[in-house]
RNA sequence: GCGCCUGUAGCUCAGUUGGAUAGAGCAACGGACUUCUAAUCCGUGGGCCGAGAGUUCGAAUCCCUCCAGGCGCACCA
């Protein structure tokens, strides 16, 4: 509807400097907005504003020269005016919004699929933790943002792959291996002191614990190093497993799972930092590698080799990012926790470096989650093993109010997460306020098949019937849900989906408590079914996308 | 000290690349269940959009300077 009323401005538009009565402008872009106020009409558009300073005349004059230059080929406008410093309002017939509804009804869970992807093929890379401990908290938020991005992109019409990127080589895999052995040695009989690097939390007791079980105490003389290593590759599987199961419980399921090690073979990660050398990316200052980050507007250069001779994690990174544009994606979006950001022009030079563009790695940063239970901070740290785990929160919140918390506030707001007020099942709770509609709707519709109202047809019915602001304002939003999407798949913001759907459940529920869907007209109701059955279309379309359940009954 | 994010109603937050009178939920107060589900609805109050200066027809939004909070500033990841 909006694309509509743009090209019918354009048109105007140039015919209105066709004809000499406005001089040659251009224009780089307008705003046709769905109003808010029923007297500014359906849609506004700004252009006559944006155009003003450059055409140096009255915006309202130039409004009045595009308004007389519209041609409404597909009789769709009832009227537009001129109002306010220059907007021209458009008002939109009647049976235009019914064939809306009627669009709906035919696309069903098609509506508001859109193909501005073009089929692009697009990885997403998110969650990404060490195996070092089970995903707690704070993953749960990248969890399912990464996953609603992904939803949401496919919806636009692109090709997505996501993935989980495994921090499963250096120094933090390393202390797992050792927290085990010292675990295993303590569960022996043996007394350890445990340094601050060593992750505490019982976990590690339970797979040490699984190891004498299965192995008995047979490595407590071994050589420590190929231990330390053979541990690190038990706890490491077994850790990445329950990790898995975490989010898939959560609903989050990943297409690919990349191996760090992956990186290290064939000495692919010393391969390319040759080739960058060669290139002059690369510089040895005698002891170590440096890469010049600092070509490419970072504040100093950094080190890709360390003097022990070991790559950093930022080498094997370029790598990892080298080898996702080889497999033939157009774009690749990161998602980050906030307090990795001054890391982002560091990988941006390092993309540049292998000639990649810029702007084909975009990375999203999620703000990190104050955990609250009863408004009372709870201390977070996962090496002393004092965190609530992502399974603790399912357990306890429940999948849908988790995901739902999650996706209210924006990436880069900071957000808390009050384990008690997330699982109050009460009014509180804004998932149970849009699910609760969805279920209202199911319930109408049980209600008219018991008593044997046949589900409408477009073809059967008189959308005439549908007089009620409420009804007016309810397809309005309807139309709307395309428009989120589109906004919400550019900006790459999952919150907008999700104060969209309060915004329909309310205006529904609003209806639903002053009028009655099912009454003795069989003509308005037949109207009103069909106009609540394309509420309820959009509604399980976005839940979907925002991975939580559309209830039938509550 | 430098960089990034944030600052909007008592609280938690929206505000669609600058637009018409700045919105929602919660909390407070007053109402609505003989009804298709009251996990709902209707009404009332509530604002120096952190502060100051600037850009223009027009600023919560853009520029600059401050103030406050968070997070970074590794040969950790």
């Amino acid at each position: 509807m909006k694309n509509k009323i743009t090209k019918l401005l354009e048109n105007a538009l140039n015919i209105s400097i066709q004809k000499g009565q406005l001089p040659e402008v251009s224009l780089p872009y307008m705003e046709v907005e769905a109003s808010g106020n029923p007297e500014h009409g359906d849609y506004a558009a700004n252009v006559a504003l944006i155009l003003a300073a450059q055409a140096k005349q009255n915006p309202r004059k130039i409004a009045q020269i595009i308004q007389a230059n519209l041609s409404d080929q597909e009789n769709i406008i009832e009227k537009t005016q001129i109002a306010g410093p220059g907007f021209i309002n458009f008002f939109i017939k009647d049976n235009i919004w019914h064939q809306a509804l009627r669009n709906i009804d035919e696309q069903e869970e098609k509506y508001g699929c859109l193909d501005i992807g073009f089929g692009k093929k697009v990885q997403v890379e998110f969650v990404s933790a060490n195996p070092t401990g089970p995903l707690h908290i704070g993953h749960a938020r990248g969890a399912v943002v990464g996953d609603v991005i992904t939803n949401l992109l496919t919806t636009a019409g692109y090709r997505i792959s996501k993935e989980y990127y495994i921090n499963d080589a250096g120094n933090q895999m390393n202390n797992l291996g050792k927290s085990v052995l010292l675990r295993y040695r303590e569960l022996s009989g043996e007394k350890i002191e445990f340094p601050e690097t060593c992750y505490r939390g019982d976990y590690i007791k339970d797979i040490a614990g699984g190891i004498i079980k299965k192995e008995g105490n047979k490595y407590l003389n071994s050589n420590e190093e190929e231990t330390i290593s053979y541990f690190t590759s038990i706890a490491g599987q077994a850790i990445l497993e329950e990790i898995k199961v975490d989010l898939r419980d959560f609903g989050v399921v990943f297409d690919e799972y990349f191996s760090e090690k992956e990186l290290y073979k064939n000495n692919g990660v010393t391969k390319l930092l040759d080739k960058l050398q060669k290139q002059g990316f690369v510089y040895s200052d005698g002891e170590t590698l440096w890469f010049k980050t600092t070509d490419f507007g970072d504040e100093k250069d950094r080190v890709v080799v360390r003097k022990n001779g070991e790559p950093t994690y930022f080498a094997a990174d370029i790598a990892y990012h080298q080898n996702k544009f080889s497999r033939g994606f157009e774009m690749v979006i990161d998602i980050w926790g906030a307090d990795h950001h001054g890391y982002m022009p560091r990988l941006w030079a390092g993309i540049q470096a292998l000639g990649y563009d810029k702007n084909a790695l975009k990375i999203i940063l999620v703000q990190l989650v104050n955990l609250l239970r009863g408004g009372v901070p709870v201390a977070m740290s996962t090496r002393s093993g004092e965190f609530v785990t992502l399974r603790e929160v399912l357990d306890e919140v429940g999948r849908d109010a988790a995901r739902y918390n999650f996706l209210m506030r924006r990436c880069d707001s900071h957000l808390d997460f009050d384990l008690e007020l997330a699982k109050k099942q009460s009014s509180d709770n804004p998932v149970y306020y849009v699910q609760y509609a969805h279920a209202r709707i199911c319930s109408i519709m049980r209600m008219a098949q018991e008593r044997g109202i046949a589900l409408p047809v477009y073809a059967d019915i008189d959308l005439s019937f549908l007089n009620e602001p409420e009804e007016k304002t309810l397809i309005k939003l309807l139309v709307r849900y395309p428009e989120t999407i589109y906004g919400a798949a550019k900006s790459l913001e999952p919150h907008r989906i999700t104060f969209y759907l309060n915004e329909l459940a309310g205006i529904f529920h609003s209806y639903y408590n002053k009028n009655k869907v099912i009454s003795e007209n069989d003509q308005l109701t037949a109207a009103r079914l069909f106009l609540v059955k394309a509420v309820r279309i959009v509604l399980q379309n976005a839940l979907k996308i925002l991975g939580v359940s559309a209830l039938e009954k509550m």
